[in-house]
DNA sequence: CTGAAAGCGCTTACAG
DNA sequence: CTGAAAGCGCTTACAG
């Protein structure tokens, strides 16, 4: 149907080769045939295929990003980060999602399998180390976006500190009887975010009680649904000394536990985690994650594995940001930007 | 560095037409060498490259999915639809982004030349039919969504009929006096939304006063911004007769406009366009698009294209439904389906 | 500056 | 049931 590159060659009378070169901009191929080369491709609209040229070079120029069907904003943000920086790249961004609800690894496996990337951005994939040692096995460049495992170039951001920025930020407005609303207790950004709640209570000498720990009932999603935050906040409204105050885990948990806060006609300060969309419209103050960056950064990362040869693996770990919005009490509509991104 | 057919079939004795064939499921090959090939398949970690496959079958069994990196919820919804739908048959998804600001027409035109896919779905991507036609002559199917032109099997809301709805409701509430805002003047949508409005104020015997339909001043993104939206809300409350309700183009604009009457300290009702995310937690009414529906929809009429030798073009329109919440006069929390979509 | 030829890693009639 | 061989559409040393 359309044409090859032996069409062309035949038309212009020159071989191949020269086609070829014509294409790549090589070296040297006469102005004169150059163009005619180029009048003769235009004329049978002509282009070549990169999966041949992929083929024959050994390389797609392609980074494939893996990433969960239902992440959202997040998932948005950062895919703008990547897009902006790989325009000053020569490769081209092919996404692939997952769906969340299946055997990820399965999924993961076979994308990788296929081979079409020259190297895999996977954001928000949780998977155990034993399972990112078996995609380790294909020796072709991953970095990971929220997430962490050693073998990997990762980039995340610090929940432990994000929490316990959030937690001592309602410590110093003068609460000292503070809820937490988790997810999943033993994932890796409820255990940290656990840790650093725990820590700034410690820290200003409060007492952490674990009945003001709580998750909702509905495990979906490992708990990051608005469902499951309204569960939970019910339950702290119902325990005998509700908290004055509450650090959610997630935003949109955070926004079903305003609802609840609502249909009871209670209201105490909260502060989420992620700054999702939403969380600008219903004035929830939040943790941020610095989506964009961290988007452009594993581009950057990622082109400098897959064309310098050996560049050792790198961690790098972002500080969220506390955005104050109306959820919580001193609103003033400020951001406070911490400090700069640790890599180690 | 890893292993090809030519190794497995050293490794095993066999052809390298037989190691295809075991890897192809093909027809006749005894237990025996299946399984010899397997064992050392899986011994050198052997699979076949996508690549080679598709070159060598003149097939990539993908499916390439273009879409604008900003639309938000409204892609995520429609990318499900693919997803789910996809399983059913033996494509891979591949999703390439395009930047809204840039010349669209040049991205989209170097994602087909590259020749990835066999069939290209594209999501509200806007063009002119000379455009179109342009990619047209790639000679590869192309599914559009959000859009519609002559030459592609298209899917769509019908835009006209969403803006008649929902004025028609605004009237039935007994509105006399009603607003528009609009984005882009001569962008296909706009265009026939003003239409719908019309229709419904005169069908109802109302006067259509110019003066009330408005856009913002800020037309970045075609003027579907909360920005714009918040400008046009404004301009139709400091007019000597502000409306008693209005019709937003868009639910990011009826949310400037939500902002800019609080800001105004008016209260008027508004309905929509859109339904996306954040349109739940704010409780805005509007006219939800079935962007699920029409993800999987795109899919069914791709595979059929690419299966089906000569399917004729059809043209899929979607009703939208009224969504009503709590920015509109009489929420009831209900949503009125309308009929089945109507292919052409 | 240009061509002939080998090679990229597979698939698939065609024989046997 | 299996192998030899041609072919998919390019790139790239190697000569000249």
């Amino acid at each position: 149907m359309s044409s090859t590159i032996y069409d062309i060659a035949r038309e212009a009378e020159v071989s191949i080769a020269t086609v070829s070169r014509v294409f790549n901009n090589s070296s040297s191929v006469t102005r004169k045939t150059r163009e005619k080369v180029l009048a003769v491709a235009e004329n049978l609209g002509y282009h070549p295929r990169a999966l041949a040229q992929s083929l024959a070079r050994k390389k797609t120029k392609i980074i494939t990003v893996i990433v969960p069907v239902i992440s959202n904003y997040f998932f948005m943000e950062v895919l703008a980060g990547m897009q902006d920086k790989i325009a000053d790249y020569d490769y081209d961004l092919q996404i692939f999602n997952v769906k969340i609800a299946d055997d990820l690894l399965n999924q993961a496996d076979h994308i990788m399998k296929r081979g079409w990337g020259e190297g895999y951005v996977v954001i928000s994939v949780h998977l155990a180390d034993s399972e990112w040692e078996l995609l380790d096995k294909y020796n072709v460049p991953v970095v990971l976006i929220d997430e962490y495992y050693p073998g990997f170039d990762t980039i995340s951001v610090d929940s432990i500190e994000g929490a316990y920025t959030a937690t001592s930020h309602l410590i110093e407005q003068g609460y000292t009887s503070i809820g937490m609303i988790c997810a999943k207790p033993d994932s890796k950004p409820i255990i940290d975010r656990r840790l650093g709640y725990r820590r700034a209570m410690e820290d200003a000498g409060l007492l952490v009680d674990p009945g003001l720990i709580v998750t909702g009932d509905d495990m979906e999603r490992d708990g990051f649904t608005e469902n499951n935050g309204y569960q939970a906040m019910t339950k702290l409204i119902q325990n005998k000394q509700p908290p004055q105050a509450c650090f959610c885990a997630s935003d949109i948990q955070a926004l079903g536990a305003i609802k609840a806060m609502r249909d009871n006609n209670v209201k105490i300060p909260v502060i989420g985690f992620d700054d999702l969309e939403f969380s600008e419209y219903v004035g929830l103050s939040t943790m941020r994650q610095p989506m964009y960056e961290m988007g452009a950064l594993a581009i950057e990362k990622m082109v400098k594995r897959l064309e310098e040869k050996q560049s050792d693996i790198t961690h790098t770990v972002f500080s969220p940001d506390l955005v104050l919005r109306t959820s919580s009490p001193d609103f003033a509509g400020i951001t406070k930007t911490k400090d700069k991104p640790v890599t180690s």
